[in-house]
DNA sequence: GATGTTACGAACTAGGTAGTTAATTAACGT
DNA sequence: ACGTTAATTAACTACCTAGTTCGTAACATC
């Protein structure tokens, strides 16, 4: 009779199914930690069933490098967005700051999946080929703003791309990743909105002196 | 007969066994996480059996909490010998920079299991009456560094201690704590002991120039 | 509307894993 | 020397968990 519509609800959907286990599985891995998810709590929280995971990615393994994947895709996708190359120097290495602080605020799933990476000293990233080689540009662009701050002498200080970029990532990165036990021992939850845009102010204040060389000895 | 001497080797030796339990279970609950940690497996690595495991700590989780414990303890004693304050404010805060970047050089493990108790949202800490209240006295010796920065003008950012002190455990915890993949995807072990000297200085730097007020706008 | 293929589900298995039971032995006070 | 208690051991259990088996229902194609 009528061909169904497009949009017609299908019960049969690989697309569909493979995404929602992902969703939950990057949920479970997140909560838990890669040994503490559990293959049958992520078919628990599906319409799907455990026997799914295994048709689609094989191993719970798998499904976690899977999650991996996804994750690292996405944040690669968001960093190509960004545009800074027409800004002077001091204003484009803040600006990279201060966009690196709303991405990871904005990612916080993402930060928590690398914590439990570092935890299994990064063994699924590098069983990876999608993640292994993942050369990353941004390091490309700070070497940019680094060299043209240099020139115009507004930068001081003698900055490696990679040093610069970890003294970033670090701030971006610890207010989300240690907001538990910070919070229990200091008292303050970092993540909290009260302060989200102080702390994107002092990222980009803090590489910015840095870079200026008011630090230095002397 | 003759009394055994102090240092004779006890057959029996609770405190050894507990001192032992601990010391393997930090090992193994750094490298695996807290489920993927094995009771059998620490068991195994010992010259003591399982069942002393359960005899001395109760649970898994208690002696997850026993490790916790031990390793915050350690900290909190080598904070204590900390001394910054007969030194001017621009000093003391790059001197209290440094060293907090040496105590977490010299500290790896530890990090490690603040990590894993982040995944877990801190829920074993909230459970230590012990941990609970760990009011940081390190939160004062900044607060006094910072008053008297701003006294003298040698501080002209308007800075909170709390801030200031996640600034420099972010980049003190992230080189550590994020080292696996951040080497894997940028190829450079940044705990590797060429790079050591150099970002020592550039926490100090960074804590500086930040307070000297060098980067804010305008 | 028959046929082959893709997507799916219920029930099962083999091995792992935290926690126990109960017997045994070393240390120590008297 | 002897009884009491703390420390230790081997074997055990009940449950959990990743991964499988096998059968079936939906879809596409002709």
């Amino acid at each position: 009779m009528t061909p169904q519509p497009a949009t017609r609800e299908r019960r049969r959907d690989a697309d569909r199914t493979r995404a929602e286990i992902l969703k939950v599985a990057e949920q479970e891995f997140t909560k838990q930690g890669y040994a503490g998810a559990r293959v049958d709590e992520i078919a628990a929280l599906m319409r799907t069933t455990k026997r799914m995971i295994y048709y689609y990615f094989g191993s719970k393994e798998q499904l976690y490098i899977a999650v991996l994947e996804k994750a690292y895709a996405e944040v690669r996708a968001a960093e190509r967005t960004v545009d800074v190359e027409h800004l002077a120097p001091v204003e484009a290495i803040r600006t990279l700051a201060e966009l690196t602080f709303d991405h990871h605020d904005a990612h916080r799933e993402f930060i928590k999946l690398v914590a439990i990476e570092n935890i299994h000293q990064a063994e699924h990233i590098r069983k990876s080929e999608a993640l292994a080689n993942l050369g990353t540009p941004v390091l490309d662009l700070i070497e940019r703003i680094l060299d043209a701050g240099t020139a115009s002498g507004d930068f001081v200080t003698e900055a490696d791309a990679i040093d610069v970029h970890m003294m970033i990532s670090a701030f971006c990165v610890f207010r989300v990743a240690n907001q538990h036990t910070f919070g229990t021992l200091f008292g303050r939850d970092m993540t909290a909105p009260e302060h989200r845009a102080r702390q994107r102010r002092m990222v980009g204040e803090m590489i910015v002196g840095y870079l200026r060389g008011e630090g230095s000895l002397r």
